[in-house]
DNA sequence: TACTTTCCATGCACAGAACGCATGCCCCGG
DNA sequence: CCGGGGCATGCGTTCTGTGCATGGAAAGTA
């Protein structure tokens, strides 16, 4: 039996579909099909239930994805770890996308130019995402904001980061001395969509003063954010590090008097799978690196 | 990358020799040798240091072989567990000496008859063999006598047996209406080898009473024990069942008043490795089986 | 030193396995 | 009733793994 036969099967078991999974493990479909009936000769079970617009997984297809994914994960790490030089490889980095464009640039420069063999890829996601990428290998560390809901994911805290109030140049508050955030109810919101723990911050803040924010729109990204409030479509919360990146000067920031609204970046990983000693240069300079 | 590639490295790992391996796995040497070939250049990393007489594992080496070995097992066990069906396939049962020929003939019969599609492969070693064994998944079950110094090793008791004293026909001590142990003292001492737990059973009762019994022979068989001692070359301890089994008469057996001495019959296995239903109804024939 | 033994690697030819392409069959939906 | 999506199969080709024969290096032996 082949490893590749494993990954073929894990592929159909998860798109539910021999077509799809031939393509892609890049394979036709006609070897993926006879691929599971090798498979299902060498078990003497049927794996795979036909039916007519895809395939589901028998009791014995179920057990060997566990069984499977398990395998085929060691096998995988093992790998790694015997590859592993301590300065070349794939690293794969994941990090949400309230952070990636503000922090991003400045500490992957550094990391480029003392690991010049390097190689890491960026995958800009949601939390939820990365988390899911976390378990499931795809992923090696993940850049993301506190707190998380996941088992099984190891988390390590960054720093903290103070969220400030964007609001259109002359917004009355601009006027203001001291500015807390009991003095936003008034105003309408610009908010992320739903999928970023930002908005989740952001409204957890406002709830903590008894308050539910106006939200007049929401995008899916922090520079239209940051535009629609230069506009005047309303004022919003934004972390510090992306007042930095904001060149136009359409918006005024101001950080808050009192209880200041902040959030947590962390650093999480899976501690069941195998770390390169990449990872754990990432992880090191990670820790001490403060965005500026 | 080929399951069969990681087994045959692994009798590599084992036999530190390729020629060896090659034969154990049934292919030809040079097959051998592509094969560990192809597996370094899958990993990009040299396993076998080739030396003159033999070859030794690199430092990655010994990071597959342990890697190699999870993977082998979870595989197999996936292979068992999908093809369990309750009632079929082989069951690998290992069996101390000292119990096998009295024990296994009558409890057989009747699993055999209850199960006539399983087949049951009798792995008769001492205990320390059996125990490497139960590690490695090539025994399901082994029966043996506590205690036992292992980990990853899980007991269930099964009963308790009497140590008779056994002696030849005519021998002073049959006169007694009330024999103890320490009536032996003055006798020679007929026993196995030392690697068999009897002998340590019997040693430790002897000592309990303050001396050391003198071997005056030391065989491999419970039957060339009893044939000794019939023979008036010494007194011995030995299991109730081993006396059922003695047509011969020439031997006189007699428990002990007092303190008897015993030995504790368990059934053991490796709690990490799957066992089929198969080996759960052979565990639980055990429990109900009483010698008789 | 020369010879033998032991053990691993390699050249070569062959057989079997896996693949892709083309095609057939089945089932669901319009 | 027909069309299309989806899986299986026949066939020719390619690739991979194997065995046999052989080469070569190191250790032991005379």
């Amino acid at each position: 039996m082949d490893f590749d036969q494993l990954r073929q099967f894990l592929a159909v078991a998860r798109l539910k579909n021999i077509s799809r999974a031939a393509e892609a493990m890049s394979i036709s479909q006609p070897a993926m099909s006879r691929s599971i009936q090798r498979l299902e000769e060498d078990f003497g079970q049927a794996l795979l239930e036909r039916r007519a617009r895809s395939v589901s997984l028998t009791d014995a297809g179920e057990l060997l994805q566990g069984r499977a994914e398990q395998i085929v994960s060691i096998l995988e790490d093992t790998k790694a770890q015997i590859t592993d030089d301590g300065r070349t490889g794939r690293l794969k980095l994941g990090v949400i996308p309230t952070i990636a464009p503000y922090f991003l640039p400045g500490f992957l420069k550094g990391f480029r130019e003392e690991f010049p063999g390097a190689e890491v890829v960026i995958h800009e996601e949601t939390t939820d995402i990365l988390l899911a990428g976390c378990k499931q290998g795809e992923i090696d560390l993940a850049l993301l904001a506190l707190p998380i809901a996941a088992k099984h994911v190891d988390t390590e805290e960054l720093f903290k980061e103070d969220l400030l109030l964007a609001m259109p140049k002359g917004h009355p508050l601009s006027k203001k001395k001291r500015i807390v955030i009991e003095d936003l109810q008034p105003y309408p919101f610009v908010l992320l969509g739903e999928a970023h723990c930002l908005t989740g911050s952001v409204v957890g803040f406002c709830r903590q003063k008894s308050f539910q924010p106006v939200a007049v729109e929401q995008t899916s990204q922090l520079a239209t954010v940051q535009e629609l409030v230069s506009l005047g479509h309303g004022v919003s919360l934004v972390p510090a590090m992306a007042r930095r990146r904001d060149k136009s000067g359409g918006c005024e920031y101001r950080a808050f008097d009192g209880n200041r609204p902040y959030r947590t970046i962390a650093v999480a990983w899976n501690p069941y799978r195998f770390q390169s000693q990449l990872v754990g240069h990432l992880k090191d300079r990670l820790r001490c690196y403060s965005p500026s």
